[in-house]
DNA sequence: CCAATAACCAAACGAGCGTTTTAATTGTTG
DNA sequence: CAACAATTAAAACGCTCGTTTGGTTATTGG
């Protein structure tokens, strides 16, 4: 078994593990057990826990940064007017197909996201922000400009009441798919949802603007 | 020391300390000793760690289910009609004074209740979804009632994108605050944040519905 | 007033945790 | 092929956790 296998199938199991129980209630012990590796390669390979925590998100989020700029790029250099629309709508697709290309859950990340958000994990908040932070305010700032007249204030809760919406389903998706299975027989899938995000995230964004 | 006293001053140090830091990251020492109570008391009088996590959410969801079957059953027998923006109005007006009234920090149990969601706590949500169930159908059926012509699976998914735009953006509040005033110099409180929350949510919870 | 019951407390138990150590094994390279 | 470095492996360390035990102190009803 050569390093980089030992060290992907940690940060497999890691991921999944993570994303269903959460940091503290995965123990290395079931991450190394899971990806039948020795206990002790976690510690030898990434460090510690923390690490370990570190670059499971940036496994995922360098990938879906990197895309998303390509994204962006692309589109302000046809010169197209971004809507808030198209931004979402750029962001949601750069976020199912960076991953499924790779052949990994989309959702998953949208677990880790909203662990990320709410767990107490100090360490893994600064390593998010002073690495994916630019990204961040870009997108932002994007968004922004497709709304003018929108004071900055507003703009900013109005990006966080979409953020918690966006995380917050997502990551709680199979619950509520299930939920909905049982009480309207009707099934959905994750593409499906984000076609209904978007409108809605969008009409939440834009009360009063654009005047 | 008398037993109420025993018992509600773990109930207060538990409440702020998971708020802070979530359950499993939470010690019974470290609640005993903040409370100034033996270590054992948590299990005499709870029975255990488990326990005494319902238990926190109990005394804090009874009150506030309860007002708000108060507040609906007065607006209802009144015969007002209700609106969206309504009902969102009574939602947050009863979060914040049912449990301001008792001097405890509403967003504080905003924090908890994204933990609830959000930790991998089975017996929490069975807790939370056997107790309070009834109460939460029934502000989503006026909700509905708000919304006609919006189909029923529409309105499902979008009940939980403002479930997510509340519970993430209140529970964060004090990061997103933080935030805000170090870019814009602009500081928030939560009675201000409600107010925008209300027309976003509405709005989104509305595209294309009420023909 | 005094048994009976409830409440409290110090100490310990066993289990699980992240991490470290030491040794064996594998792979690489001159 | 020998020498060296990288990796894997087994075992243990020290620590914290939730819970339990056994004994002491308060409270209370007859």
């Amino acid at each position: 078994m050569s390093q980089t296998d030992t060290v992907s199938r940690i940060l497999d199991a890691a991921e999944v593990l993570f994303a269903e129980r959460g940091f503290t209630e995965t123990s290395l012990r079931t991450i190394t057990s899971t990806a039948g590796v020795n206990l002790a390669a976690v510690n030898y390979h990434f460090g510690s826990k923390k690490e370990l925590i570190q670059a499971v998100f940036e496994r995922f989020l360098t990938p879906f940064t990197d895309s998303l700029a390509a994204e962006l790029d692309r589109r302000v250099a046809a010169g197209e007017r971004l809507s808030v629309e198209g931004l979402l709508e750029s962001l949601y697709r750069v976020g199912m197909g960076s991953l499924a290309a790779e052949g990994r859950d989309p959702q998953r990340f949208m677990r880790l996201l909203g662990l990320a958000y709410t767990q107490y994990q100090g360490h893994l908040r600064r390593f998010i922000v002073s690495r994916y932070g630019d990204s961040y305010r870009r997108f932002a700032g994007l968004l922004a400009q497709a709304l003018p007249g929108l004071d900055p204030v507003t703009f900013y809760w109005r990006l966080y009441f979409m953020l918690g919406a966006t995380i917050f389903t997502l990551s709680s998706f199979d619950a509520i798919e299930a939920i909905l299975r049982e009480d309207f027989g009707a099934q959905s899938n994750l593409p499906e949802t984000l076609e209904r995000l978007v409108p809605a995230a969008a009409a939440m964004l834009k009360v009063d603007a654009e005047r």
